[in-house]
DNA sequence: CTATCGCACTGTAGT
DNA sequence: AGTGCGATAG
C-alpha cells in the first residue's frame, strides 16, 4: 500500500485501524484531512462499497474538499460516497423517509429567518411582549432543547427548563414550542434542529427504518466530533449500532461551537460508549513554524478545562509573531493592505497565501475598502449570504409555495408580492379563518372563498389562479422552466427590471443569479433528482461559503471569520481586532466557559499560520457609528513574549500610529468626507464585492437583444467563451444554443444569460 | 391600504 | 451606521 507512504506512525494507524470504535484526537495542522482521506481510500480499496461508508463534515465545504481528495485518489467511485453535513446528510434520508412522519415529502426547510419570523407572528397571536420574550431567546431555548432531544411535551414536562424560563420572565415558552413545532408541521416545515430531531425520532420509532440504514452503513466518520451536539452523536450512535465501525476526529482545543449546543462531553460519552474504543493522537503538526506552534499553545494553556495538549513540531523556528497597534479602525485595515502589498514583492507571494481573519463579520467592510484603495484582489467567505437577499427571498417565496401550498411563511411573503392590496390586516384575517376552520389557507383560498368578502376575494383569486397554473406545471418543466416562468408571471421580474436605480440593478441581476443558478442545477449531472422541491430543500442548506471556487476566486486575499477559517491554513494570517470586548467577544464575559471557548477561538485563529502571524488592534473604533475607545484584548498579554517580535520591529508601524494632533484632525475629516462618498455608493460597492465582472458599454442586456447574431463570439460568465450556433424563438423570449469552447453545447435562454459579445 | 417620518435599538459564530 | 417599528397622513 505505497500511499501510505510518509506517514507518520499514528497516522498511519489511524488509516489502517478499520475495524470497531476509533476516536483520533488531531491537533492543529496535524495531517488530519490526509489521514481521513486515506482512510476512505483504504476502505475502498478493502473492497467495500461506496455507499456503504457515511462520512459527516461540519460545513458543506469540508465535505466538498474531502470528496476531490478522495476522487484525486479512488477516482469516479468517491462520486457514490454518503458524505455531507449532518443536515444535508439526514434532510436527504428525511425526504426518503418522510411520510412516517406524518411529513410530505415536498416539506420546506425554514431557515434561521423564517424561524423567527414564524415565532414573532407566534409572539403577536399570543399577546406576548417581544421586548420580554426576545426573539433570539426564545429560537435559541427552543433550538438548545431540539439539541438535547427534548421535543415540546418533554419541555412542558421539565420542571427545571421551566423554571429558567420563569427567571428570565418567560415562563410561556414551553407553549410557544409547542405552537411552534405544530405549527411547523402544519405548515409541512422543519426547521434546521427539525432536521436532526426528526432522524432521531424516525430511526427510535421505526425498527425497519432503522435496521435498513444500520445495515446499509458499514462505516460511519465523523469529522470535526468535538462540535456535534447530542442530537448528532445520538444519530450516529443508533446508525453505527450493528457494525460498530465508527470513527470520530476531534480536538478538544477546537471546539468553538459550544454556545449553539456542541458538547464536549461527546468525547467523553464517547469512550463509555464504546469500551472497545481505540485512540490514536496527531500531535505532531506539519504547517506551522515553531514560533507559532508554540505561542498557540502558551495561549491555550491559560484554559482550566483543556483535556490535553502537547502539540510540537520540528519545523523551523521562523519569524516571530508581530503585534501592532493603530490609532483607528480605518488604519488597521491601512497597515493589513499595506504589508500585504510589500510582501507580496518582497516575498514573491501572491494574494492567495494571505487571509484576514476577524472575530465578527462587521469588521469586514473596513478591510474591503483598505484593499480596494491599494488595488489588491480579495474575497469575502461566508457573511450575508446571496440567498438572505430579499429580492431573492421573495423569488423562492413563490417557488416554495408553488412546491408547497402549507408553507405559510413563504405565503406571508408572497401574498402581497407586487402589490395587490392585500395588507397585515387581511392577512392576519385570513390566517385566522384558516386556523378556525383547521384547514390551512391554500384550502381557504381555493375551497372557501364564498366566505370572503368580495372586494379581496376578486384580487386573491387573481393569485390563486396563477399558483395552480404554476403547479400544473410542476411535473411537465424542469426547475429552471419553471422558475423562468414564476419569475415572470408573478410580476416580480417586471418590478425589478423597471427599477432603474442602481440598488434596482443589482437586485435584478441577483434573480438572474438565482436562475442562473437554478439551470445549473438542472444541467449538473450529478443530481439525480432535478425536481425544484430538492432545488429548494438543497439550497437552504447552503451558505454563501460553499459556492464553488470559481477561477476568478482564485487568487485571492480571503477575508472572513475565525470560524470559517477552521480547517484552512495560509502563509501570513492577520487577525484584526484583538480588542477587548470584540474578541474576546462581550458577551462572553457571563462565564468562565465562555471565555474559554473565545480562547480556543483564539487558538483556532492563531494556527491557521504557516509562516507569519501578525495580531493587530486598534485604539479606536466605530461601534454603530459611535467612536469608542478599545483596550488590548486580554489574549495578547496571554501569549508567551518570547514568540513575539520586539518593540524595534514594532515600532515602524506603531508610529504611524501616533499622531500629532493637527495630523489627526486631517485624518478624521478624510475619513469622513470617504464615509460619505460611501453612502452614495453602496450598490456599486455591493456588486464588486459580490465578484461580479462587468464591462458597462460591452455587456449585454436583455434590451439589446437584437444585436446577437449567428457566429458572434460571446463570453458567458459561468460558461466562458462559445459562439453562437443557433438563435431560437420561445413564447416571447429568444433562445440561443452555443458552442462553449470548454463546455460543449449549451441552451441559454437570454433575457437571463449574462453574455458579453466579443467579436 | 400605502407611504413617510421620527424614534429606538443593535448584542458572535453557521446549518 | 443601518434597520425596523409605530404613529400619522393621504
Amino acid at each position: 500500500m505505497n500511499f501510505l507512504d510518509g506517514l507518520n506512525p499514528p497516522q498511519k494507524e489511524a488509516v489502517e485501524y478499520t475495524e470497531g470504535a476509533l476516536m483520533i484526537i488531531a491537533g492543529a495542522g496535524s495531517g488530519k484531512t490526509r489521514v481521513l482521506t486515506l482512510r476512505v481510500a483504504n476502505l475502498l480499496q478493502q473492497g467495500i462499497e461506496p455507499y456503504q461508508i457515511l462520512s459527516l463534515t461540519f460545513t458543506n465545504k469540508a465535505a466538498k474538499e474531502m470528496r476531490e481528495r478522495i476522487e484525486k485518489i479512488v477516482g469516479i467511485e468517491a462520486k457514490s460516497l454518503w458524505m455531507g453535513t449532518f443536515h444535508s446528510i439526514f434532510s436527504r434520508i428525511l425526504r426518503i423517509e418522510a411520510d412516517r412522519l406524518g411529513y410530505d415529502r415536498n416539506f420546506t426547510i425554514y431557515d434561521t429567518d423564517d424561524s423567527k419570523a414564524l415565532l414573532k407572528s407566534i409572539l403577536k397571536e399570543q399577546n406576548l411582549d417581544d421586548k420580554v420574550y426576545r426573539i433570539n431567546n426564545v429560537l435559541g431555548r427552543i433550538s438548545g432543547a431540539k439539541n438535547k432531544l427534548i421535543t415540546y411535551k418533554l419541555y412542558a414536562q421539565n420542571d427545571a427548563l421551566k423554571a429558567e424560563d420563569a427567571a428570565s420572565k418567560m415562563p410561556e415558552l414551553y407553549r410557544i414550542y409547542e405552537i411552534y413545532q405544530k405549527k411547523c408541521y402544519k405548515s409541512n416545515a422543519m426547521d434546521f434542529d427539525d432536521l436532526l430531531l426528526l432522524t432521531n425520532i424516525l430511526l427510535r420509532d421505526n425498527e425497519d427504518i432503522r435496521q435498513k440504514y444500520q445495515q446499509k452503513f458499514q462505516y460511519v466518520m465523523i469529522d470535526e466530533f468535538q462540535d456535534t451536539n447530542l442530537s448528532q452523536y445520538n444519530i450516529v450512535k443508533m446508525l453505527s449500532q450493528k457494525h460498530q465501525n465508527i470513527c470520530v476526529v476531534g480536538d478538544d482545543a477546537q471546539s468553538i461551537y459550544a454556545f449553539r449546543g456542541a458538547d464536549i462531553q461527546n468525547i467523553l460519552n464517547f469512550e463509555k460508549d464504546y469500551p472497545t474504543l481505540k485512540t490514536v493522537r496527531l500531535e505532531q503538526n506539519y504547517r506551522s513554524t515553531n514560533n507559532i506552534v508554540q505561542a498557540a499553545n502558551s495561549v491555550i494553556a491559560n484554559n482550566k478545562n483543556q483535556l490535553r495538549k502537547s502539540v510540537w513540531t520540528s519545523n523551523d523556528e521562523g519569524n516571530k509573531i508581530k503585534l501592532v497597534k493603530t490609532m483607528t479602525d480605518t488604519e488597521e485595515g491601512r497597515l493589513v493592505a499595506d504589508t500585504i502589498f510589500e510582501e507580496k514583492h518582497q516575498n514573491s507571494w501572491k494574494n492567495e497565501d494571505f487571509a484576514i481573519l476577524y472575530r465578527t463579520n462587521a469588521q469586514s467592510r473596513i478591510m474591503e475598502e483598505a484593499l480596494r484603495r491599494k488595488n489588491i484582489k480579495y474575497k469575502i467567505v461566508g457573511g450575508f449570504s446571496f440567498y438572505q437577499r430579499q429580492e431573492i427571498k421573495d423569488l423562492l417565496g413563490y417557488l416554495r409555495f408553488t412546491v408547497n401550498q402549507r408553507d405559510e411563511e413563504a405565503f406571508k411573503r408572497i401574498i402581497n408580492l407586487p402589490k395587490r392590496g392585500i395588507g397585515d390586516t387581511t392577512v392576519a384575517k385570513l390566517l385566522a379563518m384558516a386556523n378556525e376552520k383547521n384547514i390551512n389557507v391554500w384550502e381557504l383560498l381555493t375551497e372557501h372563498t364564498t366566505e370572503i368578502s368580495n372586494r379581496i376575494a376578486g384580487v386573491l383569486e387573481v393569485f390563486t389562479n396563477l399558483i395552480k397554473k404554476f403547479i400544473q406545471l410542476l411535473d411537465s418543466k424542469d426547475a429552471h422552466e419553471l422558475a423562468v416562468i414564476i419569475a415572470k408571471e408573478s410580476g416580480l421580474l417586471k418590478d425589478l427590471y423597471e427599477d432603474k436605480t442602481i440598488e434596482g440593478i443589482s437586485r435584478y441581476e441577483n434573480v438572474q443569479e438565482l436562475l442562473n443558478g437554478i439551470s445549473e442545477f438542472v444541467d449538473n449531472e450529478e443530481n439525480e433528482d432535478k425536481s425544484l422541491s430538492t432545488f429548494l430543500q438543497q439550497i437552504t442548506l447552503v451558505t454563501s461559503m460553499d459556492e464553488a471556487s470559481k477561477d476568478e476566486d482564485k487568487d485571492k486575499v480571503t477575508l472572513m471569520t475565525i470560524h470559517s477559517a477552521k480547517g484552512l491554513e495560509f502563509k501570513h494570517v492577520f487577525v484584526v481586532g484583538m480588542e477587548e470586548n470584540l474578541f474576546p467577544s462581550q458577551m462572553a464575559n457571563n462565564s468562565l466557559a465562555a471565555i474559554e471557548e473565545e480562547r480556543r477561538l483564539f487558538y483556532v485563529a492563531v494556527t491557521r499560520a504557516e509562516q507569519k502571524l501578525t495580531l493587530t488592534y486598534a485604539q479606536n473604533r466605530y461601534y454603530y457609528g459611535n467612536l469608542q475607545q478599545c483596550e488590548p484584548s486580554r489574549f495578547l498579554s496571554e501569549i508567551d513574549k518570547q514568540f513575539l517580535q520586539n518593540e524595534g520591529g514594532m515600532s515602524k508601524w506603531t508610529r504611524q500610529g501616533f499622531m500629532n494632533k493637527e495630523e489627526s484632525n486631517e485624518k478624521d475629516n478624510n475619513t469622513f468626507s470617504f464615509s460619505n462618498q460611501f453612502k452614495k455608493t453602496t450598490a456599486n460597492y455591493t456588486k464588486v464585492t459580490n465578484l461580479t465582472k462587468t464591462t458597462p458599454t460591452a455587456d449585454f442586456k436583455p434590451s439589446n437583444l437584437a444585436a446577437l447574431k449567428v457566429g458572434m463570439k460571446v463570453e458567458h460568465q459561468k460558461f466562458g467563451v462559445g459562439i453562437i450556433k443557433e438563435l431560437q424563438s420561445f413564447q416571447d423570449d429568444k433562445k440561443a444554443i452555443i458552442n462553449f469552447e470548454t463546455q460543449g453545447e449549451k441552451t441559454l435562454l437570454l433575457s437571463f444569460a449574462k453574455l458579453q459579445i466579443l467579436e
